[in-house]
DNA sequence: CATTATAATTAGTCTTGCCTAAGTATTTAC
DNA sequence: GTAAATACTTAGGCAAGACTAATTATAATG
């Protein structure tokens, strides 16, 4: 019982870098960890056997490295935690990309659970929010832009205005034009309205998070649209064609 | 040049104990730092020593411990950190107190401070903004506790439409009932309207962050009325009466 | 294939930050 | 005013995580 089951900071720091490396290029040598983390090559060799030790990462000496099957959850929890984050800097904050990635970086070991629960929740309703959303957002910057108070308040306000009547007159929330995933653009977002069927790959959809309400975010298409990369409630997925099929969205 | 000037996170989290206990007990002891971090003796006369060599105590052993001139900002930085954290956690993520001041107190070591302005300007935008508001983030929090898109939509929407029109039939954000900041309530919030007079008390006021548009909270009154306790922008500020009685202010 | 260049590991050092145990100072109690 | 209790410091140890320098393994090259 040498080894401890929770990663330190500068662990999880290795692992995501490890993760990354692995997307990108799919093997992994002690030299690509080094120049991403910027740390000496004797420190990456300390951290790699360290992270053996813990069962993260399978480990010989001059041999590649892989994730075994905890390393790879561990290694998409620090990543998500970190994009999460970065998203909220983002998308909410309007801080600069960069800041955004660094700060979330940093922040990324210390948070919880329940906060980065919540904050998944909240991107959300953001930008689903008929009184929130883009307009919204885009009040918050200007008076970040200008400090002091909004002097666009009332201009605000009556766009607020016609859009929650046009949204009343469509029904609430219920009606809107719906869209395949498929659709989508790479960068574009869109709230899931139904998963439609219930076959095993539809099962392995909502399990990762694919549910009616949530909103997910395409990220690229391969050439023949097979698979589709996605990122839901900070996740990354990967869908194949037919289960992308089957999903109902709204664009936003 | 021994010293460093910058704090690791652990010795940040000895001047915010050092702080605090300052301001409830006047004195400094070990024994009280020790009990507050959970942390033996030895650790903090560690500590001790290694803030004394930052320059940002005044030390001698077995004797009491004060802040240097240094030592306060420092300490006064962190303490805002956290503050700013745990307020947005709590009044806009609707996180338990308990978990808001735990996560706050762990990630304010790694916040830069372009995020800290950002959360202050953020949450501020959400008090005072007439489409984000308190109605606005109780639809966030059904949603959080129910999972999936909120069911009220359309009730938050019609309560909206109510407010926004009110608003813009008393002329936007212009006009509005002041009131002064000693009529406030402990606990209570409000919006600076004015701070009148260009005395030298104003003066200090307003470096402060106590200037028009920004919002503050009333901690608490001493028995005669002076000084009184409020919060602004992460900072506690203590005003003095005659500081008080030239603020104009819009009760939240 | 021998030589050179590059990559990786090992060995040893340093700093931070915690601990326990032991010794010293101060306070409290009688 | 001495004895006992408590507070505080010192000494020494340990783990994490970085580094440099030296050594060894692998890759590249003619
Ligand atoms: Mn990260
Ligand atoms: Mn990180
Ligand atoms: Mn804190
Ligand atoms: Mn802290």
């Amino acid at each position: 019982m040498t080894a401890s089951e929770t990663l330190t900071a500068s662990l999880e720091d290795y692992m995501e870098a490890i993760f990354h490396i692995i997307a990108e290029k799919h093997a992994v040598k002690p030299r690509d960890i080094a120049r991403r983390l910027k740390v000496s090559y004797a420190s990456v060799t300390g951290a790699l056997r360290s992270l053996a030790d813990k069962k993260m990462i399978n480990y010989t000496p001059y041999d590649l490295i892989t994730l075994t099957e905890t390393g790879e959850a561990a290694a998409k929890d620090v990543v998500r935690r970190h994009e999460v984050l970065k998203d909220f800097f983002v998308e909410v904050l309007g801080v600069r990309d960069a800041d955004a990635d660094n700060a979330a970086c940093r922040m990324e070991h210390s948070i919880p659970k329940v906060l980065v629960d919540r904050f998944v929740k909240f991107v959300e309703f953001v930008e689903t929010c008929p009184r929130g959303g883009d307009k919204w957002i885009k009040g918050f910057m200007y008076q970040c832009d200008n400090k002091g108070p909004q002097e666009n308040c009332e201009k605000c306000i009556s766009t607020c205005l016609d859009e929650v009547r046009g949204h009343m007159r469509r029904g609430g929330a219920k009606t809107m034009e719906t869209s395949k995933l498929k659709d989508l653009k790479p960068g574009q977002k869109c709230k899931v309205l139904k998963v439609r069927g219930r076959s095993e790959a539809n099962r392995r959809v909502l399990e990762m998070g694919v549910t009616p309400g949530s909103v997910i975010e395409l990220e690229r298409v391969a050439p023949l649209g097979d698979p589709i990369d996605i990122k839901v409630k900070g996740y990354h997925l990967s869908l194949r064609k037919d289960e992308a099929e089957g999903i109902d969205v709204e664009i936003i």
